[in-house]
DNA sequence: GCGACAG
DNA sequence: ATCTTGTCGC
């Protein structure tokens, strides 16, 4: 898969400021509302082993009923790091089944900042989303779309570069407000994240308190002790963010991170002992 | 000045 | 993200 916004890609040696503006024209040019390839409702982890055939009567209109017969292609995207290197791993799902992933090692260029992720994890990224074969039809990032302090995170950085609808999937908040308390619910449950005075509005998208950023979402929950925080699902490109929590709802198997995430942090370490 | 901050 | 022993429970 190859970049079609290259001019907007994270590039290496720009001021803070700079890398500021970028993320303000990448959010100027990212799509908070559906605009996807495929119906979000067949997006699952079960395998169509047996070819559930029934409904064909739209592919007789369609056409394309060979592509139309099968759920999307659902990326999973992790890293692990060696020294000063980034092991960037893809992980690629067609409903239950693993059909392809591919990794790359990439010098790295900055330290982590707050808010500046996707100009360190950036570039590594896009070199291993260039060894795919496939074409995926959705990517879910580890770290954050709109619930970003410009609108900009990870997801949606390289959302908007490679074009393709993206979600991004983190494990704690970096700016916004749930409207509830998010301690202690149970599985399924969800709430939004509200834009506060640390998100700018840019471009068309507003950042008021009416404006839903992204939303906290309790994937897993044991009955006992130990309280497992919620995931706090944002859009990142071509999609509103209720749909990116349903997206991740229906890619949650027995873990707590969606499975294709899960997959790609797997084989991020599996494939770091090769270099180590 | 103080606080807060994905991976 | 990464460094790490033991421990509880299905």
């Amino acid at each position: 898969m190859r970049p079609v916004r290259s001019d907007l890609a994270p590039r290496p040696g720009l001021s803070r400021d700079e890398m500021e503006s970028l993320q303000r024209r990448v959010a100027e040019a990212a799509v908070f509302e559906d605009d996807l390839p495929f119906d979000p409702a067949r997006v699952s982890l079960d395998s169509p082993e047996t070819g559930n055939q029934t409904l064909t009567a739209a592919t007789g209109v369609d056409g394309d009923a060979d592509t139309d017969s099968q759920p999307p292609l659902v990326a999973g995207i992790d890293q692990s790091f060696l020294d000063d290197r980034a092991l960037s791993a893809v992980v690629v799902l067609r409903g239950g089944e693993v059909v392809e992933r591919v990794h790359a090692v990439s010098e790295l260029d900055l330290p982590y900042i707050p808010g500046l992720l996707s100009f360190r994890e950036g570039g590594p990224i896009l070199d291993a989303l260039a060894e795919l074969d496939c074409d995926p039809d959705l990517l879910v990032f580890d770290g954050s779309g709109r619930i970003h302090f410009r609108q900009a995170g990870l997801a949606t950085h390289l959302g908007v570069v490679c074009d393709a609808p993206s979600i991004g999937v983190a494990k704690s908040l970096l700016c916004g407000t749930p409207d509830e308390d998010v301690d202690g619910r149970p599985e399924g449950w969800r709430t939004p994240i509200r834009a506060d005075d640390s998100v700018d509005p840019v471009g068309g998208h507003p950042a008021g308190p009416e404006t839903t950023i992204g939303y906290a979402f309790q994937s897993r929950q044991y009955d006992s002790r130990p309280i497992i925080n919620p995931l706090y699902v944002s859009p990142g490109h071509r999609l509103a963010a209720a749909t990116a929590v349903d997206l991740v709802s229906r890619l949650s198997g027995s873990y707590k991170l969606p499975e294709p995430t899960r997959l790609a942090d797997a084989y991020a370490d599996e494939a770091k002992a090769q270099y180590e």
